[in-house]
DNA sequence: ACAGTCTCTGTAATCGTTTACGGTAAACGA
DNA sequence: TCGTTTACCGTAAACGATTACAGAGACTGT
């Protein structure tokens, strides 16, 4: 008894049978049924269970799609990912899930490493995007689709929120509600949501006629609720604002909190609105008002993109975009006094 | 110009070389600065990266780790997952997530499938343990942790959490902040933890002399916010309970929602806590008292583990546990009436 | 009885790498 | 000058599967 897993050919001598008989039998091909005895009995004797490895080499298929994204912690992901598992399961593929963090030199790695490999497709949603990625993207040969916004010449499909229009409903919500000193706790704008965020609400806040002084605008350096939290304290405290709007949920839940923690009353005192509407807007109290940028309808999006080109790799690439819509709860209800 | 991707011969020929020279310098063995030179060249010439498949196959490493978890929802796992993360990723391994719904088969084509291939070593943290699943990994030669109870003789190595110290715990806290008619929103009581906690939190009430009416129990079917929203109305109906216990903190999460909708005071009528210490219950208002479980610790353990076992196969498998420890917060706070 | 079909099986090539092995030529020492 | 070491390089054999191809019987119909 040899120590090292069995292979084939093992399976093909103990079954007294060819090697092309152990593979066809073992895939369902033709044979005939003492054949089909002769080798499965073999195969479970010795417990053989095929090298994926081998048979992707071969086949060149690995019935695994990957997807990538920033931060597992974010709800939005999660989301995001339901809807993508959801979709690609029914054609029988496997999906992985792989966490880049912040840094771009991950999505490279990925790019290049995992992308001509383990998967036979991609989906990538990154949140920094370089000239590196740019380029890596022209060059990459495995079907890959990226969820968010990048330049129109890059070759692959593309899926995009809406973002700008998600935060121009946001402030006007809050405009008509009554509020007129909107701070904003922005993610790092060297991000792509960060900056295409940042950009739009300077623009709605100047036609609607409201300040944006710099103490109204705070950028924590990442869309996490402890970044948040360190990044929050500043605008409350120098901002004075009458209204929050968070540049994601996390960070809206950031901003509830420590607004409590200082003693003003959401949403009397201060009003927050969040973005993504994920699960977590579901269970604060008071239950926040989000703006959803649609990441299910994205997800659901990007892998349909997938499997097409899948099926159909010469195809042009599509690019897609999903509109927002606010969901409005209990955070940004008018004030009870005034 | 050929449409597939160069392979190592394409670049051999296009550098006027062997290949294995190319295969020398792109792995950086010994060879002359001007073969350097000319394979560098021509690999980048053509776009090179090379078949990660293949060489898989050949090397007989993929430097990649699977972890799969049952809810990629649910944080507890995202806190494992940054743990195991941090840990491999010091050694150089890739981490791929996978995430098998609650459905045991999942877990067992995952064993039998991706678990000889794709991946040097695996993480699992399996929500129900079937006999299938218990020979699978008797069977499995890919070194392997599994994250929870497992019976003694299977022989991967094991970490696993004290639940039921930790409902006991949990359950002393709130008898000692007076607290008499205590209830107990459960996950299903098919699946590991909700056995063990099912059992515990029985016992624990017993030598307290609490009551333990199946008016004080509930069932969700599922470890998350939904199923627990649907379950836990009865029991605050039918159960009137001063306390509730979440079997985890996204059913915690869901009996203070669903207490909230129905007008009762947390803590001040009814104190809940949770478990698993999640970075929800720091968000949630009032915060959330909960038991850890030591989720991050968990994570780390098992990915050591994992990493010892790789550089040696053969050791005995081990087993080790992690202390539960109560944190405290808002939720369960004394009355301020009474 | 024989050509033609059909069904099953085995041999060997192949996927894209890595690497053991052997050969060549330059460098070295005496 | 002539072995011997050293440094490179190329040929070919793996890794473990799939599959084109061809051969071998077993049928069929005439």
């Amino acid at each position: 008894m040899s120590s090292s897993r069995p292979t084939v050919q093992r399976v093909a001598a103990h079954a007294g049978v060819s090697v092309a008989s152990v593979s066809r039998v073992l895939n369902g091909l033709a044979t005939s049924p003492e054949m089909v005895d002769k080798v499965q009995s073999a195969a479970d004797e010795l417990g053989y269970s095929p090298n994926a490895m081998a048979r992707s080499l071969k086949v060149r298929r690995t019935e695994q799609l990957a997807f990538s994204v920033a931060d597992v912690g974010n709800p939005v992901y999660v989301d995001m990912m339901r809807a993508v598992e959801a979709e690609t399961r029914a054609e029988g593929y496997r999906l992985l899930l792989s966490s880049t963090g912040p840094d771009p030199a991950e999505v490279l790695s990925l790019l290049r490493g995992l992308a001509h490999g383990y998967a036979d497709g991609l989906i990538l949603s990154p949140i920094r995007v370089t000239d590196e990625i740019i380029e890596a993207l022209h060059a990459i040969s495995l079907p890959t689709v990226v969820i968010g916004r990048i330049p129109p010449d890059v070759p692959v499909d593309n899926v995009r929120a809406n973002s700008a229009g998600g935060v121009r409903m946001a402030v006007e919500h809050l405009y008509e509600t009554g509020r007129r000193r909107i701070g904003f706790l922005n993610g790092p704008t060297d991000t792509v949501p960060g900056v295409a965020r940042a950009r739009a609400f300077g623009r709605v806040c100047d036609r609607l006629g409201l300040p944006t002084d710099d103490a109204l605008l705070a950028e924590a350096d990442d869309f996490t609720i402890d970044a948040g939290l360190d990044a929050v304290g500043d605008l409350i405290a120098r901002g004075e604002p009458d209204a929050v709007l968070g540049g994601n949920d996390l960070l809206a839940v950031a901003t509830m909190q420590a607004l409590r923690e200082r003693g003003h009353a959401v949403p009397d005192d201060v009003a927050v609105v969040g973005m993504d509407d994920t699960e977590l807007a579901t269970v604060t109290a008071p239950t926040l008002t989000s703006v959803s940028l649609g990441s299910t309808r994205r997800g659901q999006l990007a892998a349909q993109l997938l499997l097409e080109r899948l099926r159909d790799p010469d195809r042009e690439p599509q690019r897609v975009a999903v509109q927002p819509r606010l969901r409005v709860r209990d955070s940004s209800r008018a004030r009870s006094r005034s």
